[in-house]
DNA sequence: GTTGAACTTCAACGACGTTGAAGTCTGCGG
DNA sequence: CCGCAGACTTCAACGTCGTTGAAGTTCAAC
C-alpha cells in the first residue's frame, strides 16, 4: 500500500516510543514503514518537520473538555498536568517538544487558556503570559528530566551512583540530608510541589493590586 | 606548541562563542587549534567529556564571595541571576549546560548553597531539594529560549512574523492583548518576574508550617 | 644516545540528513 | 483500451559528523 502523511506521523510516534530520540532516524523509520530511505521526504521535507507535527500531535485536545467550574488555580494546575501527561505519552516526548521552535496550534491554544486562566486570576496581561512561560519552564524541564532517567540504560542506577559518589558530606551536607530524595525522586510530588511554588506566587502577585 | 587540555578547553568556549552549539564540531576545533582531527581525542575522550569541561568551566566562581548579609530569599535570587549570568556569559551556554548528565562539582556547590538557603528559609531537606530543581527548569529554560532568539540569523524577526501570522484574535484574545509583550521580550524583567513568582511560592509554602 | 611515554597525524569506518534524477504506479480523460 | 500526467518511490550519491586505531613524531629523563 502506497505511503500516507498519517502513516508517516504514526509510525515515527511508534518509533520514537520503541528507539528514543537519539535513535530515531529517517533511514529507521523509513525501514519501520517497509519502505526505501528516501520515500518519506515526499510526505514531510525535513525531518524538522516531522518532529514538529509529531509535537502537535502529542498535544492533540490537550485544551477540551475543561471542568470550567474549579476556581482558576485549579483549573491551572489541571491544565499543567495534562501538559505534563500529553509529554509524558511518548518517550522522549519532552525533548521532541522542546527541539520545536515553529508556533505549535495545539501549543498556542494550551498557552491561550492558560493565559485566560491567569487573567482571570487577577494578573495584567504581560505578567500572564510571563507566568504562563514561567510554568512552561518549569513543566517541560520537569518532564525531560523524567524522562532521561527512564531512557536510560539501567534506569538510572549508574547515574545515581555517580551521584552518592560525587557527593561529600563536608562541601554538601543539606544535598546529604536529602540524600534519599535525591537519588529516588517520585516524579508525581516532584511535579505537584513545584507547580504549588509557582501557583501559589502567582496568587500572591494577584492578591497585591 | 603542543596541546593542553586547557588550550582545547578555552578553544572550545570561544568556537562556541563564534559558531554556537550546532556548530561546534571536533573537526572545527581541532582547525582552530591548528592542529588535525584526532588530536584532541587525547585531551578528551569524547566530545561529551568536553562539553561538561565546557559547563563546568562556565559555572567556576558561581557560589564564591556571595553577601551573607541580605535576607534568605534575596540571596537565593541573586545566586539564580548568579547562574543566569554564567549560562549567559557563553553562547548557547544553557543548551550546552542542559545536555549535561554528569553531577559537575559547580553545579553542586550551586545546588548545596541554593538547598541550604532555602531550608534557612524553612523549607524540609525535601521541600528544598525539590524547589530547587523547580528554580533551576526555571533558569535553565529561560536562558536556552533567551539564546535561542539570540543565536537565529535575523535576531528572531522570521519567528516573531510566524508567531504573529499564527496568532487569531478570535481564538486567542488573551495572547493577543499581550502581543507587543510576547513578540518584543525584556529578558531581564521576565526572568525577574519568574524568579520573584517562585520565591514567592517559597515563601509562602515556609510560612504554613 | 637510547628508550619509553606523550602526543600527533593519517586514513579510514559507519552513521547521519538531504538531494535530484530516474523509475514506477495510479487514476483519469479520450 | 490507451496513454498520459501527476503522485509517489527508488536509487545512488554528496557532504557531514563522532570516533578509532595504527603509524608516525616529538620530547624528557636516564
Amino acid at each position: 500500500m502506497r505511503l500516507t502523511r498519517d502513516h508517516v506521523l504514526t509510525a515515527a510516534l511508534d518509533l520514537l516510543d520503541e528507539v528514543g530520540l537519539d535513535g530515531l532516524t529517517m533511514r529507521r523509520l523509513a525501514t519501520a514503514l517497509g519502505v526505501k530511505n528516501g520515500a518519506t521526504y515526499w510526505h514531510f521535507p525535513s525531518k524538522q518537520a516531522l518532529l514538529e507535527a509529531m509535537a502537535e500531535a502529542m498535544l492533540a485536545g490537550l485544551t477540551e473538555d475543561l471542568d470550567t467550574r474549579p476556581p482558576w488555580h485549579e483549573r491551572a494546575a489541571e491544565l499543567a498536568r495534562r501538559l505534563r501527561r500529553a509529554l509524558l505519552s511518548r518517550r522522549d516526548g519532552a525533548h521532541v517538544f522542546s527541539g520545536v521552535f515553529f508556533p505549535l496550534p495545539n501549543a498556542l491554544a494550551y498557552g491561550e487558556t492558560m493565559a485566560g486562566l491567569l487573567r482571570e486570576a487577577g494578573l495584567s496581561g504581560r505578567d500572564a503570559l510571563w507566568a504562563v512561560d514561567t510554568l512552561n519552564y518549569f513543566v517541560v524541564g520537569h518532564v525531560i528530566e523524567e524522562q532521561l532517567a527512564a531512557g536510560l540504560p539501567d534506569g538510572g542506577a549508574e547515574a545515581t551512583e555517580r551521584l552518592t559518589a560525587a557527593l561529600d558530606p563536608v562541601r554538601h551536607p543539606n544535598l546529604v540530608a536529602a540524600a534519599d530524595d535525591l537519588t529516588a525522586p517520585h516524579p508525581e510530588q516532584h511535579f505537584e510541589h513545584g507547580l504549588r511554588l509557582i501557583l501559589d506566587g502567582v496568587r500572591l502577585t494577584a492578591g497585591c493590586r
